[in-house]
DNA sequence: CTCGGAGTTGAAGCGCACTTCAACTCAAGG
DNA sequence: CCTTGAGTTGAAGTGCGCTTCAACTCCGAG
């Protein structure tokens, strides 16, 4: 059957480099079967699976988050496209969430050239409370100090 | 005068961790006079300096192209609010380009909850062009192997 | 003068998402 | 059989944006 993929042609058409798709599968986003000369076969559902994996990303998830995502579709029957879609449907609201941050940060941004403040005690661009740092990797902590110890008592 | 700010005020009116404000300041994107005890004494102008460094994060400006914009600001006279507002100008592109890929994702993720395709070949979800990726840190050549070789000759 | 909190440095560590490397095996063609 | 290209592994490296640490100094109040 043509079912499976070696590592070489689910990177050839998925554009994720081999390095990469044995790391995904390390960390439990992609799964294979093994020849008996111990070499990886991808089955085709692998392929939607690594396409949702760079999807997620573009949304700003995290590998992790992505695996638990993952995680959540059916293990017995193969994934449907309604599975699929439901797994979509759920980074829907972060996309929106994203736009919506993004757009507020450019309203901000006119408004500050406008008055030319970028002063950060009241602009609102500085407003840690929209918590939409935190986005890339990196160690984190990104705006949270909001909160100096306001005096225990 | 009420000039000089240590780097522990500093931090606690920008909410910066004095470790990151030393970081920026060893990259060059903030700069401070030292006391005869060596210790950083910072005008009150790198508060905007730092507002700015953050803002430009958020857009998802690496710290290197933030450097670069502040080193175009002029460096003989204190920035006027002029100034400031062109740099932030400068952004403004970034951010509408980044909002914009953000929705064509939104809506292409739509379009394949509909199709429940998510099939690599054909999704437009899928197309390296849109370069959206290469935003977050970490190794690069996040989409680019667009190009298997192409037969030379 | 003494004390403690704030500051200084360079070096190392961290978290993420990978890549690169060395040393090896596997698989197919000539 | 030999070669070549594709695959295997674990360990280490990379880039970014920091934090943490150890060992030290500075500075102001008591």
């Amino acid at each position: 059957m043509h079912e499976a993929l070696t590592i070489g042609q689910l990177s050839a058409r998925s554009g994720v480099a081999p390095s990469a798709l044995r790391y995904y599968e390390r960390l439990g986003l992609i799964r294979s079967e093994r020849t008996g000369g111990n070499q990886r076969r991808y089955a085709r559902t692998e392929l939607r699976r690594v396409a949702f994996i760079r999807i997620s990303q573009q949304v700003g998830v995290s590998l992790e988050e992505i695996r638990e995502a993952l995680d959540s579709l059916p293990s017995s029957r193969t994934p449907t496209p309604d599975d699929w879609a439901a797994l979509s449907r759920s980074w829907r609201d972060r996309l929106d969430e994203k736009i919506r941050l993004l757009g507020k940060l450019r309203d901000d941004l006119d408004g500050c050239i406008g008055c030319g403040c970028l002063s950060l005690q009241r602009c609102t661009l500085y407003n840690p409370d929209d918590s939409l740092a935190a986005e890339g990797p990196g160690a984190r902590l990104m705006l949270p100090r909001p909160d100096p110890d306001p005096a225990p008592a």
